[in-house]
DNA sequence: GGATGCCCATTTGTGCACAAATGGGCTGCG
DNA sequence: CGCAGCCCATTTGTGCACAAATGGGCATCC
């Protein structure tokens, strides 16, 4: 019987599934600015592939509303303003909510673990703030969210949405829109009652409270490019 | 000034959604059955394209869920148990009731008129019931629906959803799980009451009509498969 | 001087040949 | 006779050269 060591060439699909979560994770905290171009080539150079299966990656982000590419000129990051996101926001609304609904489960050990570490950073980053790092910091807290429940198709349709308008809050920072030190305390406290509701097994509440944040985090966002209009 | 006539030749983008739209379609009226092979080199002759567009497509049609490709091996239409579909049945069900609540919008005259010469084809299939173009009066069906709602992000995963799970109605059908003059019933009766629904302006109502026959159509495939195994 | 049309560098899209991977059949050994 | 291992046809994945398309710069003409 032949023992295959497991991975010891990456298959294709993981590659394509490791470049894609890269790429997606520079353009969620703006390493790529929205209206950057990405170059194929020079992508594909330093993943070390030929531009074949790179352009597989950017279809796919392409899909998503990540990018957007055009012939003879380039492909670019979307851009987005936050006026355009309401109707985005407003079904992200109903989805985090119906996480709390929708076959909610209780975290496993695993799960308990990350949540605690995401606490302990959010504490510690309340000393110094860093928009990166607190943008990296939401998309985990985001990540262990949507294991609440065990509803796939919820996950997935949930994952989409928020990398589709996780960058209008960075973006929202860099233009002072918000800001970033009353943003982690927010977060703190999020993180927190959350963790609370998720002690006494309140998943529904746990739902609700996210659900508010997003709703207050828009509303922010929002007032803030008025004022910054006016 | 240069009057660039509309579309002389087919740009790639276009070409690229009429082969997906046709495929999806194919796979979701049964014509590609569950499990069958899709030869790359067979579809792009057809097409009249080369293999490196279509694997395009087929990579697209593979981030819907419709089909699968292994290195090696080939390129299948999924396939999917009425078993299975819970989960994203009831994700649909809740969609379903929030394109009437989300920014819901009335038809236009266009719209209406779709609306009417759906209602009268249904009554026209009463008569002598064919699966396949009833499967595909559904389609039309829904895709009509999915305008209620103004908000873009919420359409376009609603029918992702329902590209994802149709064609298991249709092989209800061919399993004898279902009955096709009963369903063919089923439908003129939801057809005309979400049109009267609409005839009145209610559109929540017409929402949690399509609601109600979603979860029924379910219940009623989920019986039927388990007749059959006793 | 201004506008117009052409040329060309740049970039994405396509076709094709080859690499990688899989499965089935065949062959040879015990 | 059984089975293990190899070979090869088939199919998807990759690399590369070229086609298509775009925009900007430049020359030319009015």
């Amino acid at each position: 019987m032949i023992i295959k060591r497991p991975q010891a060439t990456e298959s294709a699909r993981n590659r394509f599934d490791r470049i894609h979560e890269e790429i997606r994770m520079r353009i969620c905290l703006l390493d790529y600015a929205p209206g950057k171009r990405l170059s194929e080539e020079a992508l594909a150079g330093e993943f070390g592939i030929s531009r074949t299966p790179l352009r597989r990656v950017l279809a796919r982000l392409e899909s998503e509303g990540l990018v957007h590419s055009m012939h003879g000129i380039g492909t670019f990051v979307t851009d987005l303003e936050i006026e355009e996101l309401g109707q985005t926001f407003r079904l992200r609304l109903e989805l985090a909510e119906l996480t709390g609904r929708l076959e909610p489960v209780l975290p496993d050990a695993a799960l308990w673990q990350e949540f605690r570490a995401i606490s302990t950073q959010s504490k510690a980053m309340l000393a110094e703030p860093d928009p990166r790092r607190f943008a990296k910091l939401n998309v985990d807290f985001f990540l262990c969210l949507v294991r609440l429940t065990d509803n796939e198709p919820l996950r997935e349709i949930t994952r989409r949405l928020y990398f589709q308008t996780t960058r209008i809050w960075l973006k929202s920072v860099f233009a002072s829109h918000i800001n970033l030190r009353d943003e982690t305390h927010v977060f703190d406290r999020e993180v927190d009652d959350i963790i609370r509701a998720l002690e006494l097994g309140d998943l529904h509440s746990a739902a609700l409270i996210q659900r508010a944040h997003i709703s207050m985090s828009f509303q922010r966002m929002l007032a803030g490019s008025r004022n910054h209009e006016a």
